[in-house]
DNA sequence: CTGAAAGCGCTTACAG
DNA sequence: CTGAAAGCGCTTACAG
């Protein structure tokens, strides 16, 4: 690594000359604009060297970093963020402030160092006090799948309540009265809406919503696999069971091939889908689903807006979610 | 914007008191080091202000920015690079040159001038001179889904020419004699090897690979979708399908339900998959994958090696794709 | 097209 | 704990 002063001396020029070539000034000879650039690929260039002109969003995720594959949700996020924040110029930096923040350092301080001028932050509840503090400081922000109590903080979530609710009525027509309901074992604001909805749309109807028929499992195809074959064990199994993963849902659709349970004929299932994924699948899923990509698309927006406008107030979205009606829900003993 | 003289006269501090703040050094009244950040989130602070520290390595797509939903691939190796540059203690960055450097500058200033170290570019051939003029300026990159002729240049490609070769001689060996293939539109370095295992595996068992066999469709399930109906229209069908992408391979698996054709009783098919989406489907194809995920994280920690020493020269990686038999083939009009 | 020198804006011993 | 002042390293008129 070498300043411009180190570069100068020893390409033997002045410092003005490297100075100008590094920041792309006019009035430089081919020759010697050759020479610095390619002594400074040699030596590398300190960071200090050179006028920046970064502007980056940083998308902080729950647990910091990305631990192996991207499931669809962020894959449809990153999706709609990219989209959203190349069209506003800005460029999109993945930062894991779990591992790099100093202790003595605030938020900003930290953003700062890493040259980040807004974030958008999904809160789990692990993490919430993260956001909350963020918007505390003041700095730039926006927090997704999940709403704040914080008067600073801008949020965006989707609510999948009613639909939750109109997946039971639904079922409910069909002539099912005992659902079950497979929630995902993270209890965030988005998902608590769909175990809510579910809930509500049982109340209504009188369904049961006993300990029996309800499923936690982490949000993979394992995960709904094996809610099909614990059903299965029940003295009186549900004619019908809900996910609130979209993952789980696929996985749930393949173990039942596996065990020869025919979709929708012996049970019918109701999935979530963040993005096309219900289309996909044998039988096509009736299916909540919410556009994740928009959703990104959506905060990228919003918190470009609030950085071109700093005397705006927070931003409040409740985005709502979508029931759609395939081919895996049918009357409970169908032929 | 403000920098470090005008928040200091804001709030009548000396810049020596506001520049201690601003970058955390020791020896400041929590209520001064208070008011300082609540003057600086209210006025917003320069991006001049403050040592920096960022260490970012920017993902370079092909098409410079992300046009909507992340497909498997990117985001099996989004997860890849992101846990091993987590590791490495770097952050990720995603650029897009196309839209943001300027003509009159170099990648290597374009680069510096985002405060990037380092960059993983996924080449196609509309864009492998970008690549080739990174390596040229001697900037620490790595190319993934190409090899590159240029002497600096560092590349990681997956070579699944064998693995095709393996799948044909399997679907002779189940006494097929007539075998399609679909390519996808866009003509990378690791979908050629598909193509090109699959022309010598029938080279060498004397199969066909005349044009009326050959399919050119976009990496999507509507993609696969009009393979499977175009097929069927045939005055003589294939028996078996070879797909070269993940996604149109499972399109193709809809539609061959959704018109009745069972696989792989009436006709077989061969997918491809980046990560494991190839268990998830019904029936679980069989399939030449790869490991998208292990690609980005060995793409990224060799990239952090050549950081780490300048003076070593270009890492070359070739890794090898699988070939799996799972359901979806069997010997033809098989019942 | 290039350099010597001034200017700028930050950070950092030094002093109290 | 804070400021006045020196120092540092860059960029930028100014001069040739």
């Amino acid at each position: 690594m070498a300043n411009v002063k180190q570069i100068a001396d020893h390409l033997q020029v002045s410092s003005a000359t490297v100075s100008r070539v590094l920041n792309s000034r006019p009035g430089i000879a081919q020759a010697t604009r050759k020479r610095v650039l390619d002594a400074a690929a040699e030596l590398g260039i300190d960071r200090s060297v050179g006028l920046k002109s970064s502007r980056y969003i940083a998308f902080i995720h729950p647990l910091g970093q990305f631990l192996g594959n991207i499931g669809e949700y962020h894959a449809a996020l990153f999706g709609g963020m990219g989209q959203a924040l190349g069209q506003e110029q800005y460029d999109l930096a993945l930062l894991d402030p779990y591992r790099d923040k100093r202790p003595d350092e605030s938020y900003s301080q930290f953003f700062l160092r890493k040259d980040v001028q807004g974030v958008i932050i999904q809160v789990r509840p692990n993490n919430q006090h993260v956001s909350d503090a963020i918007a505390e400081e003041g700095f730039p922000m926006i927090q997704v799948a999940g709403k704040s109590d914080h008067p600073r903080a801008s949020w965006m979530v989707v609510d999948s309540a009613s639909a939750y609710e109109q997946a039971v009525e639904h079922l409910y027509h069909l002539g099912h009265r005992r659902i079950a309901m497979c929630e995902r074992d993270i209890p965030d604001h988005d998902h608590l809406q769909r175990i809510a909805g579910f809930e509500r749309g049982c109340a209504r109807l009188g369904l049961s919503t006993e300990p029996g028929l309800r499923f936690r499992v982490p949000s993979e195809p394992r995960g709904g696999a094996s809610v099909i074959r614990r059903v299965l064990t029940l003295p009186e199994p549900p004619t019908a069971i809900v996910f609130a993963s979209g993952r789980a849902t696929r996985g749930a659709l393949r173990m039942c091939v596996d065990l020869g349970v025919r979709v929708p004929e012996d049970l019918s299932i109701i999935g979530f889908d963040d993005a096309d994924w219900r289309f996909e699948t044998i039988p096509a899923y009736t299916a909540v689903s919410q556009d994740a990509e928009s959703l990104g698309g959506q905060a990228a927006n919003a918190l470009a807006g609030l950085l071109a406008n700093p005397s705006q107030g927070p931003v409040r979205v409740t985005l709502p979610a979508n029931f759609e009606v395939l081919e895996s829900t049918a009357p409970p003993n169908a032929q």
